[in-house]
Parts: structure tokens; sequence; C-alpha cells
DNA sequence: CTAAACTTTCAGTAATTTCTGAAAGTTTAG
DNA sequence: CTAAACTTTCAGAAATTACTGAAAGTTTAG
């Protein structure tokens, strides 16, 4: 398998921003690869295409199909597997959102929770556990909406985009058009 | 200056988030400290509250400087300059979230456009092209989308959430809420 | 001007992360 | 069962990133 000169920027463009996405360059540039690439790959075509080593290659297959990113696929009469992106670009979007949500803010939440739960010792301390439960209240607010904008798909989000600055007052509105809304 | 072990519990959990962030351990406990301790403090107080030598405080203070996290307070009579934060937890969430737009995803918006341009060299490219197109119209959907939140401020966002799935039916009704706009 | 108080820079070192490749492991064909 | 085809693991090497501390730089007081 050899790739077009197109294929190859952003294989490696993917791979200098891999670090910036969670993963490294490798395994950055391995996803763009399978993603680009619309025929199956094995580990060995994926290894010789980017020059690192099969044992890299392993290793990262195996992240990506933790991230949920790649999946393999098994072609009859091969001996080995294959690896094909695990669904549609907006599917593996979200799969990194969700990751990194996991990775980046839930350890952090859960932290927030246990210090706010301390007695404070302290005037000191009363004061930090407020500041601690402004954090806490904004990282839950970015998540929920995250989710909600996840359960949305590509075709809502994109009308709600549109809208753009309509938001603002289609909030204004939201009373008179939801009225039942139990509170 | 003497942490809390409150204080203390959330310094080193920002540090340990810290890389996760988009900056290094050193400079995520700096943050925190930054922002939980009320008086501004000094980069020789940071540096022994952290156990740091003075030179890593100085680059530090300059990232969050670049981050634009925290800022310079000058204290009449004092000959060394002191920190605090550059605004509420608020914008300092808003900070991060911008500065990692400008690092994760505009250099690869930029990339894509860049692709898009280039005539196809192949049948294979043609495809390698409109999928390239797909991550870059994604992507731009989410950083409007993320820009019009952070417009909103934290109420709206507020309000927003707490209508979680009734999003999606107000959509719905958006033509009829906002006849008037311009298509 | 000089000295003191303070900050920044940066070469070298330390810590961490990533990568290789040989060895061990697994699966399938026969 | 054995051999071949393939994959994974993991110890050590290489690459990258972060940190220290001494030297150079800056600012202010006098």
């Amino acid at each position: 398998m050899k790739m077009s000169p197109l294929v190859m920027s952003a294989v490696i463009h993917f791979g200098e921003m891999g670090s910036r996405w969670g993963f490294n360059r490798t395994v950055g540039q391995m996803l763009a690869l399978v993603v680009l690439h619309e025929e199956p790959l094995s580990a060995q075509e994926i290894a010789d295409a980017l020059s690192i080593s099969r044992g890299n290659t392993s290793m990262g297959l195996k992240e990506l199909q933790a991230w949920q990113l790649v999946k393999q696929h098994h072609i009859p009469g091969e001996r080995k597997e294959f690896f094909v992106p695990a669904g549609s670009i907006w599917v593996l979007a979200n799969r990194v959102f969700e990751e990194r949500r996991k990775r980046e803010i839930d350890p952090t939440m859960s932290l927030l929770r246990d210090l706010m739960m301390d007695t404070p010792n302290s005037e000191q301390d009363v004061n930090v556990q407020a500041r601690l439960n402004e954090i806490h209240d904004l990282l839950e607010s970015v998540t929920a909406w995250s989710q909600e904008l996840q359960n949305l798909g590509p075709e809502k989000l994109d009308t709600l985009m549109k809208l753009g600055a309509g938001v603002g007052r289609i909030l204004e509105f939201k009373d008179k058009l939801l009225p039942a809304k139990s509170k």
C-alpha cells in the first residue's frame, strides 16, 4: 500500500496534532491512515506505511481500539486481521470528546465533590470551598451541555449553528414555548 | 505563606491534571494556587509553596500570562510583582477553551482547507478529499457553537442546561418563533 | 553613578514518554 | 500433534519534555 501525497500530508499533520488530542504521534498517524484509506488495512501494512515497528503498531492499535476509534474487520479467507474506522466521522469525533471528558473532567469533578464535603478548618477554607464549588458547577454545566449536543446528532447541531446568535433570543421565548415544563 | 490541607489537595490534583489540560504539572499547580489563594502571591512565595526553583516559577508564570490566566498585580510600596487570577472562574475557563481551540483545532482546519484546494491526482484522492471536507465541516460546527456558548455567558448557559432535552423540541419550533430570520 | 532587590534566561541534568525488536504467545491448517 | 503465520509483550534505547541553579539582565532607591 502506498500513500498519495494528499493522504501523506494529512497523516503527518494528524500525527503532529495527535499529542494535543490525547494520544501520541504515531497513534494519530495510524488513525488518520485508517480513516482516510478506503480499504481495510492490516497491522503490517500500517507499520510499513508509517515506517514504525510492528510492536509499536500493535500497541497503537490497542489504544485506538480502547478509544473505540478503529475496529477489527475480518476478511474471509485471510489469516490476519484488518482494521477499519469504528464509525462515521461524527461518531469518531464523539468518541474523542467522550474519552477526553472521562480523562480531563470527570476526575476533577469527583475530587471537587470530595473536597466540598470536608469540613473547613478555617475562614480561609470556607472561601476556598466556595471557589471549588463554582468550578464544579461550571464543569457540570459544560459537560451536561456537551452531552446534549452529542445526543442531538449532526443535522440538528447544524440547524442550531445556523441559528447562531439567535439562540440567545430563543431563550427569552422559551417559557412561552414550553409552558408545560415541570419547572 | 502556608497551604491548608484543602488547598494542598486541590493544588496537587490540578498539577496532575495539568498535562491533560494543555500545560505541565507545575504550571497546573501554580494556577490552582493563585486561583485559590485570596491574597496576591509573589513569585518567590509560589516557588516556596510548591518547592520548585525560582527559574521554573518564572517560566510558569510567563506561560500562565500567555494563556491570560493570571496577571500581575502591583502592590504600592512593594518592590516585587504579585500575581492574581486574570478573572472570574468563567473567564478563566473560557480562556482555556479558547487557547486550546487555537492549538488543537485551528491548525487542523487550516490544513484541511489547504488540502481541499489541491487538485486530486486520482479517484482515490477525490474520496479522501470528501472525507477531509466532512472533518472540516464538523470541526467548524463545533467551534462555531462553542463560541456561541461563550458569548452567552454563565447565566444563560445555565438556563439552557436546565432546558436539557427540551432543546431538541425548541428547534422544531424555531421557524415559527423567528420567522423574520433572513433565511 | 552604584548597590541592592528582584527577574529572566539558558546550558546541562533529570524525569517522562515513546519506540524498537527480540522473545513469548496465539491461532489455524494440515 | 507440529509448523507456519501471525500478534502481543516488555526490557532497554532513543527521543522528548520539564526542571534546576548559576549567570546575566533589569529596575529602583539613593
